[in-house]
DNA sequence: TCCTCACGGGG
DNA sequence: GTGTACGTGAGGA
């Protein structure tokens, strides 16, 4: 027990406790965890009837939880300006909350709940400021008590100060998706440890004594959510000996069983989770977009959500952006509806034609093009929301146009992120590329959009507790007017406009070839549209590609093209596909290459040779049998339950496959990797404990793929003729 | 020719 | 505790 005191650190974790009421973890200046506890009493909202509100009181005085009630007078929610009665519900321990508002819910369906499911970390941010790895100051008691807290920085700030975190890396020797894991391997600074899986008590024995002298305050792991942890646990229960994974003593960790839900249009699959208390878990296997932006995005991602780190570690789409506006409405007194359990509910004709209204989508002119400036709105759809002023609230009319009006919930949660996303990309811009922190700086920034990407599309969810389909449409509206006038601006300017998508536009003139000659055309579409937009590069050459089904139509995204600065831009080609096998991708990325070396579009015919030659080896490693199996590997998603296919895509037959085989069952939206082979089922699942017989590899599959792709590139350089002129390349096709 | 299935963003 | 929608291309009946 320390004396009462005051300490300064970083807030490291926060969650509800039956003792304590909030736990908070803070890392002290002093190098030491400090664990301290806080009253923090939470209130709930009902509304209705006040017959029936009578009753829930009675319902609420019946229970064992200590709750204080009392009469409020508050505005209901975001569209009703006037303030109505209702009942709030004063919960003394924050632990009691979820429990007892399920009881609450269940028993009184008929009421209107507000601030019913919001997450702790939320609520405390609301009232004290505080995110993790804040700076805070604390006066506490000499049991821990919290008598004071101070956050001292923010999370809008470019240079948070960092605290030293001891790191425990843990994985087993083999990934146990494709074998039997003997041991697992441990990593902190410089010590490397080895622990044989079997016998389990020595292990345990070991692993708790690694656990006590480190006190890590991040355990990574690979496969941790979904068998390490799990099979830890089990392990320590059948052997009763308890294993410290907690930093906090005697509690369980929190376990969240693996799910399929439907997301961003199609099937997305999710493992099972476990996360401990007073110390992090992060599964870098688990973690959303881990190889994207790594912890420090992660830690980004938390700072600004204010979501406990290991939340936004495997935070899905929606989730982050959610909690910015939840935390936004409890600054700003707005009730927050509650989330109720929704039924997939079909959209109506009317809705289905409304939605359809999506992003300017315009043909591009087929052909190879140079003196080309590609122009990005920066953010644009959110740069919208926050310029129009565009939210729930605001009622958005059929047309909107930049605006000062006070800002509603969603731009007051959106402006600071955007602010900061813009700032942080001009000081990378600034940078230079040995600079150490250009990473961190790049992993944050891409955390950030992340966020900012997901806002708008959370806008027109049905299911959002601040969305309106209404202020969805004005954001795309706005987007596709902001367009148009850029491209009147462009061509006041001289130039032809070759393609607009969503946010781009390809702008060609001859000979303008500096970004000075872009600059004017750029400061007339800010002040056309009051949206900043920048100059993404100058093609020395850009092509833009036809349908594959009809020559002459343009389609709107296959388009690839070389920068002066020779960076590559590529989309809609096989090498972006995830579904590719990288031999295939590699190689197309390779003949692209060799072309970026052109200076101009003139030039291209003089490295076709060199691009033909290029495919020729890559066709004859095939056929001699030197590429790796691993890089001729397909990655496909299951995009429904194994029973439901009418007719089984590839991915479905190799879990087919691997079903019969080991018994393991995959599920909706989990990936699957498999070889085409020759015969029956067409292909071989990776993860069967037999390798394929190499004899077995269905080449001239492979060939076919390779050669597709490359057409995909020859042909859209106009160095080939269009199939089915294809003498060019038949003498590379034999077998 | 029609139907089914998978992918797409950014960096 | 889950953004929506739609267009493209491939493969098979």
């Amino acid at each position: 027990m320390t004396p009462a005191s005051e300490l300064t650190g970083w807030l490291f974790d926060l969650y509800a406790d039956p003792q304590d009421g909030v736990t908070l973890w803070l890392l002290g200046d002093d190098g030491r965890r400090h664990r301290l506890r806080q009253a923090f009493p939470i209130t709930f909202y009902a509304a209705g009837p006040p017959a029936r509100l009578r009753e829930l009181c009675r319902f609420l005085k019946s229970q064992p939880v200590p709750v204080e009630l009392a009469r409020e007078e508050r505005r209901r929610d975001l569209f009703q300006p006037s303030r109505q009665p209702l009942l709030a519900v004063r919960v003394l321990l924050a632990s009691d909350q979820p429990r007892l508002f399920r009881q609450v819910a269940r028993r009184f369906p008929d009421l209107t709940y507000y601030d019913a499911d919001v997450h702790l970390s939320l609520r405390h941010a609301a009232v004290y400021g505080t995110f993790p790895l804040a700076r805070c100051r604390v006066q506490a008691g000499p049991d821990g008590t919290v008598t004071a807290l101070e956050v001292l920085d923010s999370p809008w700030d470019l240079d948070p100060p960092r605290p030293e975190l001891r790191i425990l890396e843990m994985e087993p020797d083999v990934d146990p998706a494709r074998g039997e894991p003997a041991a697992l391997e441990l990593r902190s600074g410089r010590l490397r440890y080895r622990l044989p899986l079997r016998p389990a008590r020595p292990l345990l024995v070991n692993l708790r004594a690694i656990l006590q002298r480190l006190d890590p305050d991040l355990l990574l792991t690979n496969r941790g959510d979904t068998w390490l942890l799990p099979l830890l646990l089990d392990l320590s229960e059948e052997h009763d000996l308890p294993l410290p994974l907690n930093r906090a003593p005697g509690r369980g960790v929190a376990r969240r069983g693996e799910r399929s839900y439907f997301s961003y249009g199609r099937i997305v699959y999710r493992g099972s989770q476990v996360m401990l208390f007073g110390r992090w878990h992060i599964d870098r296997a688990n973690a959303m977009m881990w190889n994207d932006y790594a912890l420090e995005g992660v830690l980004e991602s938390a700072r600004v959500t204010s979501l406990p780190v290991q939340e936004a570690a495997r935070l899905s789409p929606g989730t982050g952006i959610s909690s910015m506006q939840i935390r936004q409405a409890l600054v700003q007194g707005v009730l927050v509806p509650w989330r109720k359990q929704q039924s997939e509910q079909p959209k109506t004709a009317l809705q289905l034609i409304e939605s359809d209204q999506g992003g300017m989508v315009y043909q591009p002119l087929i052909g190879v093009y140079s003196s080309v400036g590609a122009l990005d709105f920066i953010s644009m759809y959110p740069s919208i929301m926050v310029r129009c002023n565009i939210s729930p609230e605001t009622v958005p009319l059929r047309h909107v146009e930049p605006s000062d009006a006070d800002p509603g919930l969603v731009p007051r949660t959106l402006a600071p992120l955007l602010e900061k996303r813009v700032a942080l990309k001009h000081r990378l811009a600034g940078m230079p590329g040995w600079d150490p922190r250009r990473a961190t700086d790049k992993a944050r920034s891409s955390a950030q959009k992340w966020l900012l990407v997901t806002c708008f599309g959370y806008l027109g969810y049905k299911n959002a507790r601040f969305g309106q389909i209404e202020a969805h449409e004005a954001v795309t509206a706005y987007g596709r007017e902001a367009l148009m006038r850029a491209k009147e601006a462009a061509e006041d300017h001289g130039f032809t406009v070759l393609h607009m998508y969503v946010d781009g536009l390809w702008l060609h003139r001859p000979g303008a070839s500096q970004p000075a000659d872009f600059e004017p055309v750029l400061m007339d579409i800010l002040e056309r549209t009051g949206l900043p937009v920048s100059l993404d590069g100058i093609y020395k050459w850009v092509a833009f590609l036809p349908s594959r089904v009809d020559e002459r139509t343009p389609v709107p995204n296959r388009y690839f093209g070389a920068f002066q600065d020779g960076s590559i831009k590529v989309r809609g080609l096989a090498c972006r596909r995830h579904d590719s096998p990288a031999w295939v991708g590699s190689l197309q990325m390779r003949l692209i290459e060799i072309f970026a070396k052109a200076g101009s579009a003139e030039e291209l015919p003089d490295y076709l040779n060199e691009a033909l030659n290029s495919l020729h080896r890559d066709l004859t490693a095939l056929s001699e049998g030197r590429v790796p199996l691993e890089e001729l590997l397909v990655t496909q998603r299951l995009s429904r339950a194994l029973d439901r296919y009418t007719s089984p895509s590839p991915a479905a037959r190799a879990a087919l496959q691997l079903r019969q085989v080991t018994g393991r069952e995959m599920r909706p939206g989990q990936k699957v990797r498999f070889l085409f082979t020759r015969g029956e089922p067409g292909v071989h699942a990776w993860d069967l404990p037999e390798p394929p017989d190499p004899r077995q590899i269905d080449r001239e599959r492979y060939r076919e793929l390779a050669l597709r792709a490359a057409r995909e590139v020859l042909e859209g350089l106009r160095v080939l003729p269009p199939e089915p002129t294809l003498l060019p390349l038949e003498k590379y096709t034999r077998r």
